[in-house]
DNA sequence: TCAAGGGGCTAATACGAATTAGTAAACACT
DNA sequence: AGTGTTTACTAATTCGTATTAGCCCCTTGA
């Protein structure tokens, strides 16, 4: 259509015209109007081919992005790096061919597709061990979003600082007078129940009050309704040890036991350490707790992950302070 | 390592060995041995540009795809597109980066990565028909979800069958003794708005009863909470009209009408034609009306549009049957 | 002995961009 | 006029794989 080389177009649609190899004004913009003309677009494939990137960012999350039952796990994770992409002028691709082997996605599987993105936000509760060693390994370019144990080497992340927020949260149980506490989960085997967990035990250590753990009733991790029929069981050790406030993994545990109580007319503090999964809160009672940051980690996921690319990583573990929120669970012990 | 040539190794891999070239049964042996060592894997890069096509499927909504407000209507239509993405292999591009110019997204712009993908799913409530023109013109490979009108030439689509879905309430509504029915709504410009009318129109006339078109009282199309302030008019000429069943194009609309009339203490029946904007009824009324298949839209899209690229369309128009809701609201005529 | 007919493999090319070496033309300066 | 120097571009190569035309060698048959 003008005349020039395929080499020019190029030069003009990766902007280079003004450097070490240049280009009339005049041509340029004869280029630039065909393109506006005929909306082509370079092949990212063979971009990603020659030269090695494509401004694409890959997505990949172990459960759908758009999840059908517990709404929108991902949504404020999605509005933080699709925000990031916007301006950043790449695209999100949705890794979304991978495919689903033993009830979770595997990254690594025959013709998988990471590659075709310059590098990968990596989503979800939590992430294959051997997975992320073998991403290490090949040297490709990826975030975690959450934080995530070594595996061969430093795992990228940008994670929610939970154990800060839990030790912030056993600091005004404390100066509300509570000394017997109680840390109600599996504490694992996710790093972000680890965490948890950590910061309950080591701040109760620390400030030398009593400190028990109890394990959910309900054992089978896909029971949904956290607690369910086993309240009244987790109720009973709650009064035998004489704990006054308990912090609860689950959100959903923490809803139950409070109810509980609360029938039984006996007072009771509970903090929730986790959020509800599904919006709309079944009581209108505001749960003493913490929000995550999701948005914010999305964002800086992308910034990490950009670094990453461009070869100048700078801080590539990063975590989040929660917002603490008050609520109205955990109050003055009596 | 083998002393083979790379050809063979790609036959090899690719498991031609069999057919029209052949490879001796020892040097594939040899070849896969050696694969096996080093743990070789073919670049899907690479693969992807000599095969001519990408596997990746563009979504273009012209809004964004995350964003808080509005995610409740396009979520359902992305879970179906997403569902099926997953079982066909292909990746989703987001493509959330069109500009807006005149109040509304627009496909082609400086920039725009349409041809990124292998084919496009296009999303919004509607969509400019010069831009549907182009698309055409252009051969790009895309399906709308929502019917459209042709556009210099037949525009694929998988829409609601919104005209049957409205002449299946107005049947009901004579059926329970109504005579004198109305709508209430624009009856476009969006083909889905002029469909519902349409159904209205032709069923009303066909089973020989009256029914009259009640313009909404708020004019301006930006205003949200839908017929507003002006509900006593429309509620006036209802009266003035002797109708005795509603058919509300806007959902919101439609629970403002009942509840005056309610009020008021004078029965009437309501149909409402569109889903409502935001989750969680207002009040706890079911209202009369019918579902829009969104997620089997968005498979369906996803179908249409593989079938598309693949060069083998088949029923690239198609109209789903929506679920009727019975609802509380069309009541036989007292 | 020579042609015909496979089997088994490779050389060459395509895919679509990015990159680099190089070249022609214009210009500057002695 | 001769010798740099700069400008503006293009030809050629590269990335890693898939594909195809075709080559060589071994059999077979007359």
């Amino acid at each position: 259509m003008t005349g020039v080389s395929q080499a020019t177009v190029s030069i003009v649609l990766n902007g280079r015209s003004e450097g070490e190899v240049r280009i009339a004004p005049e041509t340029r913009d004869r280029v630039l109007r065909a393109i506006a003309e005929t909306g082509y677009v370079a092949d990212p494939v063979a971009r990603r081919l020659a030269a090695g990137h494509n401004r694409i960012i890959g997505v990949f999350t172990y459960e759908s992005v758009f999840p059908t039952s517990n709404s929108d796990f991902y949504h404020p994770f999605l509005v933080g790096i699709e925000q990031r992409a916007e301006s950043l002028g790449s695209d999100l691709l949705l890794l979304t061919s991978a495919p689903v082997v033993d009830g979770r996605r595997r990254i690594f599987h025959e013709g998988n597709r990471l590659r075709l993105a310059d590098g990968c936000v990596l989503l979800g509760r939590s992430l294959d061990r051997e997975e992320l060693a073998r991403l290490l390994a090949d040297g490709l370019h990826f975030v975690s979003i959450g934080r995530r144990d070594d595996a061969g080497g430093p795992v990228p992340y940008v994670g929610a600082d939970y154990a800060a927020a839990v030790s912030a949260l056993v600091h005004r149980a404390v100066r509300l007078g509570h000394t017997n506490l109680a840390y109600l989960g599996h504490g694992g085997p996710a790093e972000s129940w680890a965490d948890r967990m950590r910061g309950f035990t080591d701040t109760v250590s620390s400030l030398g009050v009593q400190g028990i753990h109890l394990p959910p009733a309900t054992p089978a991790p896909a029971a949904v309704g956290g607690v369910g029929g086993g309240v009244a069981e987790v109720w009973e050790r709650v009064r035998a040890a004489g704990v006054t406030a308990v912090f609860a993994e689950d959100h959903a545990d923490g809803v139950a036991l409070y109810q509980h109580a609360k029938q039984l007319g006996v007072p009771l503090s509970i903090a929730t350490l986790g959020e509800p999964m599904r919006p709309g809160n079944e009581s209108n009672v505001e749960f003493s707790g913490f929000r995550i940051p999701r948005q914010r980690m999305g964002a800086e996921a992308m910034d990490v992950l950009t670094a990453l690319i461009e070869g100048n990583p700078t801080q590539t573990q990063r975590l989040l302070e929660c917002e603490l929120v008050v609520g109205e669970t955990l109050v003055e012990r009596k």
